[in-house]
DNA sequence: GCCAACGTTGGC
DNA sequence: GCCAACGTTGGC
């Protein structure tokens, strides 16, 4: 099994949300390097941090897991989605998604700043690698993660 | 609202 | 194939 962590943003899509579908297609990532994650490594059961990202202040807030294999992304075919891609084909489709499903909230946010703070964590992607939406976890980043959310708040 | 980091596009 | 211009992300 696998470990990662993706952005969204709340006022979008918020962990609040994850929640009350149960379940959503991860539609609209247009990165090739997040859709690589998706398409290539992810698999059902895997655990994935949800991240707020543009949130004040920014954090990981809960877990959720991948709920199906890959698949095309639907709305690269739609001409009235703004994901629209007119280069995809059902041949050649460009973008791929996974299902996610809720699972929890942490019991209280673990924020950027906390996780920049951390030294175990110096190494984590997600402070390496600005601007990436689909980040692999080590377990035992996900664990630490995990482990300050049940600690005192900062 | 600013702007750094980066990825993509398109002219040549 | 290079690289300047441009667009997006996302923290601050």
């Amino acid at each position: 099994m696998k470990y990662w962590l993706m952005k969204s943003e709340p006022e979008a899509f918020s962990i609040d949300d994850l929640k009350a579908v149960g379940q959503e297609p991860w539609d609209g990532v247009r990165n090739y390097e997040a859709r690589n994650f998706m398409r290539d490594q992810m698999r059902p059961g895997d655990q994935v941090l949800f991240y707020h990202s543009n949130a004040k202040p920014p954090g990981i807030v809960g877990i959720a897991e991948v709920a199906s294999d890959s698949y095309p992304d639907p709305t690269q075919y739609d001409e009235e989605s703004k994901y629209f891609d007119p280069k995809a084909t059902d041949e050649k489709p460009r973008w791929y998604l996974v299902d996610l499903q809720y699972v929890a909230h942490l019991p209280r946010q673990v924020t950027l700043q906390e996780i920049r703070d951390n030294e175990a964590l110096e190494d984590i992607m997600l402070v390496k690698r600005s601007r990436l939406s689909v980040i692999p976890v080590t377990p035992e980043d996900f664990e630490e993660i995990v482990r300050m959310a049940k600690g005192e708040s900062a």
